[in-house]
DNA sequence: ACACTCCTCAAGTAATGTCTTGAATATAGC
DNA sequence: GCTATATTCAAGACATTACTTGAGGAGTGT
């Protein structure tokens, strides 16, 4: 034991599972997926790939144990392997942030310039939230926010969001969110309410985050 | 903003610092030097490859932002970027040992047989060092304990270990550690101790999930 | 300047990965 | 059994990766 050979093909194991991760499509579909199951339609929409293509990437993902697969008729949803997976993604995304060289410049000809749109924090919104001075709105597809949210949100999807401003209780400020930070739906939440005059910001960070730091999460029609 | 081409970019630089992670003999560079910094010549010959290609990997890893260089006279030391990096590391060693379905054989064929060999957990051992009661071994190289090391432990590399034994206190449990959960220094050390008759175990995983956990650590010469 | 050590770079080969296209398989409802 | 829908499989073009060998650059000590 303890022989050249064997530690390589352990050491290629790792290797094997970090490869799986190591293509941008590949890493959109986790992304996606952290945000709860989906099928290959769906997902193939979501990061803009052929289906065909997006099956191929799925079975990578699936091979090197990152996603699983549930049948339910003629549709498969993949959904990550456990919560694991998502802190390895996290992981990677700050690893990422922090030394990628370009990562600035990727995310703000994706995002657009974020200078000029607050944020606010996850203790705070969760303080003002038990205050109650605060409106939550959650902006993903509504799929995922009966998945989970964040407990007390009120879902307005994107696509929906600039018919649906006027159901939000006026005078009080708006806290949009979604997926991540690398995702644009909170941002053009904010973009639009504040061309309309509202008090906006997003939410650092998404979801997963909110999940991850153990702060208030509801499901399904449960607000 | 939010179209499609900024979105790939974006992703597929994420992917980039996967793919850098992707390769057995770049893990096991990342698993040493999580340990602390080396120059290529150690780094060859730790991984078993040739200088060139090992300053080859080297610079996969420096270029995707993992590793960082400092120069000392002739010789390049490389070092991971920051703890983040580990972090990584860590999560993608869990997410393997969790859903690789042949890692456990792996394991097992460059470990050998684990399942007489005890182990101690981080706490239980923390806890007695604090009583007095237990001696802590540090197996790995006399570099990687002067880097860093678990507060009291006293240092025996595995390659003089048969020959010191005899000035371990008599009486007294042993406790091995050493990188880490697939680091075969500690298996060794505690199978020549029990040989001889002695009480030892080896510390669940190793070094640098003892400083992820915040337990007490020295450095240097202090013990 | 010189030799020496340590490390990187360049070129070449074999193997692997990505994405496209078109065909094949599995399930549900009739 | 037949048809429609959802997904996977197979084959091929093209780009990328891993590792080897040999040459080249950078720093040290005489």
């Amino acid at each position: 034991m303890g022989d050249r050979q064997a530690k390589d093909a352990l050491f290629d194991a790792f290797g094997e599972v970090a490869k799986a991760l190591g293509n941008g499509r590949r890493a959109e579909l986790v992304d996606v997926l952290a945000q709860g199951e989906r099928h290959v339609d769906e997902l193939s929409a979501e990061i803009g790939q052929t289906v065909a293509n997006t099956s191929f990437h799925l079975r990578v993902l699936a091979n090197a144990g990152l996603v699983t697969t549930r049948r339910d008729g003629t549709r498969i949803y993949y959904r990550l392997a456990s919560a694991r997976v998502s802190e390895l993604w996290l992981a990677l995304r700050d690893v990422t942030a922090a030394h990628h060289e370009q990562l600035d410049e990727l995310a703000a000809a994706y995002l657009g310039d974020r200078d000029r749109l607050e944020q606010i924090g996850r203790i705070e919104l969760a303080e003002r939230l038990a205050a109650g001075d605060v409106v939550v709105v959650d902006v993903r597809p509504a799929t995922e926010f009966a998945t989970g949210h964040i407990s007390g949100a009120r879902s307005i999807p994107i696509d929906e969001f600039a018919a649906n401003i006027k159901d939000l209780p006026a005078g009080i400020e708006v806290v949009a969110y979604c997926r991540g930070p690398y995702c644009v739906f909170a941002d053009d939440a904010v973009r639009v309410l504040r061309r309309r005059g509202r008090r906006a910001r997003r939410l650092e960070d998404g979801f997963p985050e909110w999940v991850r730091a153990d702060l208030p999460v509801a499901a399904a029609g449960a607000s």
